[in-house]
DNA sequence: CAGTCCCGAATGAACGTTCAATTGGTAGCA
DNA sequence: TGCTACCAATTGAACGTTCATTCGGGACTG
């Protein structure tokens, strides 16, 4: 991965923070430009159209947050473990990166949204899919798919970051706890 | 609850079909006008802006789903009986409209979303928040807070109706009750 | 001087909204 | 029954604004 521009880092930025607090739709090129500290033509000199910085920009969040779901699904740690920490990891990214969420959301129900690759060629989909192929392996869960596995865990996840992060709920770490222990009694084998 | 005009009714389901489609940015009012098979100024007959307009309609998703949940939780079968139908109430509805699931998935994640009342005055939450109350006074689920309880089983259904929906995902009977008894394992104090 | 980076005023299309005009229906009255 | 007055519903062309994008040029680099 090459290092990138300064000004572009800059324009994908303001572009996350601007759409997070004014939408999609709310935010022209031109404040992205006086956010970032830029001229609007030099937007055009990095990005083709709006349509590709949003694009691009997407796929530079979700960069970030595969690499958060590789750095805690570490084959040598214990299944059960892993999955705690996988949960807290994403949380505590998501949870750090509001603008981040907030820009995911918007663009999976968008009509970007729509026309996304497969769920199997998606990186950080298939990530989480292996990880909890191995918890089936291992017999630490259910034999049931492992796209639905994860799919569960994740929309948990991201629920439960929506939530907190929009002030409508607050948890205390025990909750958090109880939240995380609810979802491995439901899809552990054991007891 | 008076019935709702013809045009305006007209002008609602042309909005969220087209939103669905296009985005909320990408449906200008003409284009909805046009749908709709009415002038654009008659929609300015039945509301005063396009923020409007999309605020009611928000509210007027909502009362279907809300319609869904009364229907589902009633309080005479035994509760675990109602939970299995409220999950698949809930998801019926939102897979039998789309358009609904996918408008209000757009609206929550917007600005607009953004200065909802709090989460105890939303009349659909607060349904859910007492139907999980009753499960847990009752002895049938973990003493956890009703909210966390609510949160996580709608997102899953959300997660679920999302992801069948656009067809990134393709569930069989046997693997949507799965996913209801996991939830259910987690959620309920074993016996 | 060729190439890259950057600027920001200018452009033209698209959009939300307005409004003067038209229609259709209904209530009041003789 | 016929006439008038009134109002809500409806129309669509027109308006003014906003926006994404363009472009001619400046500045720095090798």
């Amino acid at each position: 991965m090459e290092p990138i521009a300064d000004k572009k880092m800059a324009i994908f930025r303001s572009t996350m923070e601007l759409v997070r607090e004014n939408g999609f739709h709310g935010t022209p090129m031109s404040m992205v430009a006086k956010h970032a500290g830029v001229a609007a033509g030099t937007i055009y000199h990095y990005f083709e159209s709006k349509e590709h910085l949003l694009r691009e920009l997407f796929e530079y969040a979700q960069q970030q947050a595969i690499a958060v779901v590789a750095k805690e699904t570490c084959e040598t740690i214990p299944f059960k473990t892993c999955f705690f920490n996988l949960w807290n990891g994403l949380y505590t990214f998501y949870r750090e990166n509001l603008d981040l969420l907030k820009f995911f959301e918007q663009f999976v129900n968008s009509p970007f949204g729509a026309d996304r690759p497969p769920i199997e060629q998606d990186k950080f989909y298939s990530l989480l899919f292996a990880f909890f192929e191995r918890g089936i392996q291992q017999g630490e869960l259910k034999p049931v798919s492992s796209k639905i596995l994860a799919t569960l865990a994740h929309s948990s996840i991201l629920s439960t970051a929506k939530l907190t992060a929009q002030g409508r709920l607050q948890l205390n770490k025990q909750e958090l706890e109880e939240i995380q222990l609810m979802l491995w009694d439901g899809m552990s084998l054991k007891r």
